[in-house]
RNA sequence: CGCGGGGUGGAGCAGUCUGGAAGCUCGUCGGGCUCAUAACCCGAAGGUCGUAGGUUCAAAUCCUUCCCCCGCAA
């Protein structure tokens, strides 16, 4: 098919390669604007836009989707669907309307459950046992349109936000193509979507990793899980930031939330609301991130003090 | 030129302000103790102190160049 994708971070990239490489005819990549990121504030491709220029194909980068003259660009491309993964703007009708087979969403979540930016951590933070990824027909809600189809995959144990995301997307590939054969075939079954059981995943910031340690342990770990490796969760320690990158909840100890009720060889336990964390990878501010052992090797932690 | 921290034996750090013999906690290797051990004791190896230049009798330490890592902000 000749299809516009549209999509701009690392989860969408697997899904563009997909196409090109399948033989789809990708007339254009619409991509959010560049913008300035890391330390200098120097001006970065999104990924999408990286992978779209390396396979040779045009790059568009409207600040709004919805003007006019984008339509009409878009309109000019003649494109048979419109492929969206992530692309970071609300589409309007004009442009959901433009293709014959409509414009379909690749989402990373089981809908109607976590709709919206961050599904991936969202699931972890909660403590889903399962997540998936879903296409869908999309209408002019957010991620409210039709499923077509799905694909469940499981939330191990340790997954982390960041081994969720390469996972998820790596299906991504394979099942836009399907989708894109079944609508081609014409044996897609819509399915409406549950609004009574949908929920919203709503976009990650910073304040969300600080860890409240009157919370219980689990849900601490959680944070930490699903936070890995962007935004991260964090606490202070000596005034400074300290991230927490891996930890594990433990019933050896107790003392009041936020106090250091051990620390062993390669551990540093805190306590929390319910149970304790016992810390196992940090990064203090400045620093690099390393296990505790190393950490402990540095920088003397007393029993007692607090985070 | 967005703000800031840092590059010291294999790891993590101190020492830098107030130049003058390379240190700490681990790890490694050898030996000892022990029923045994991630415990303890004794000993050893291992460092161009990120790079290049400058100041000095003398530079990890002061000045300048460049490279690299990281936190914040965006």
């Amino acid at each position: 098919m000749r299809i516009i994708f549209m999509g701009t971070p690392d989860f969408a990239v697997p899904a563009l390669r997909a196409l090109a490489e399948h033989g789809h005819e990708i007339a254009a990549v619409v991509t959010q604007p560049d913008k300035p990121k890391g330390r200098g504030g120097r001006m970065q491709f999104p990924p999408v836009k990286e992978a779209a220029l390396e396979l040779g194909i045009p790059v568009y980068q409207p600040a709004k989707i919805k003007a006019p003259e984008v339509i009409a660009q878009l309109r000019a491309l003649q494109s048979d669907v419109i492929v969206v993964a992530a692309f970071g703007q609300i589409l309007p009708k004009a442009v959901l309307d433009l293709p014959p087979y409509g414009c379909i969403n690749l989402h990373a979540s089981l809908l109607p459950k976590y709709r919206g930016a961050a599904p991936i951590q969202w699931a972890i933070l909660n403590g889903e046992t399962e997540t998936g990824i879903t296409t869908m027909q999309m209408d002019e809600g957010l991620d409210t349109g039709d499923m077509l189809e799905t694909v469940t995959v499981p939330i191990e144990p340790d997954e982390t936000g960041g081994s969720l995301h390469d996972k998820l997307a790596a299906l991504g590939g394979p099942l836009i193509l399907s989708t894109l054969d079944q609508a081609e075939a014409g044996t897609l079954k819509p399915v409406k979507q549950d609004g009574s059981r949908s929920c919203y995943a709503g976009m990650l910031d910073k304040k969300l990793g600080e860890l409240d340690f009157t919370k219980p342990a689990v849900v601490l770990e959680r944070l930490v899980r699903g936070l890995n490796p962007w935004p991260s969760a964090y606490t202070n320690f000596h005034g400074k930031i300290l991230k927490i990158w891996q930890a594990e909840v433990t019933d050896a100890y107790s003392g009041e939330p936020g106090e250091i009720v051990a620390v062993t060889k390669d551990r540093i336990v805190v306590a929390a609301g319910e149970q304790c964390l016992a810390i196992k990878e940090l990064q203090l501010e400045g620093k690099k991130r390393m296990d505790t052992a190393a950490f402990l090797r540095g920088v003397t932690v007393e029993k007692g003090e607090r985070l």
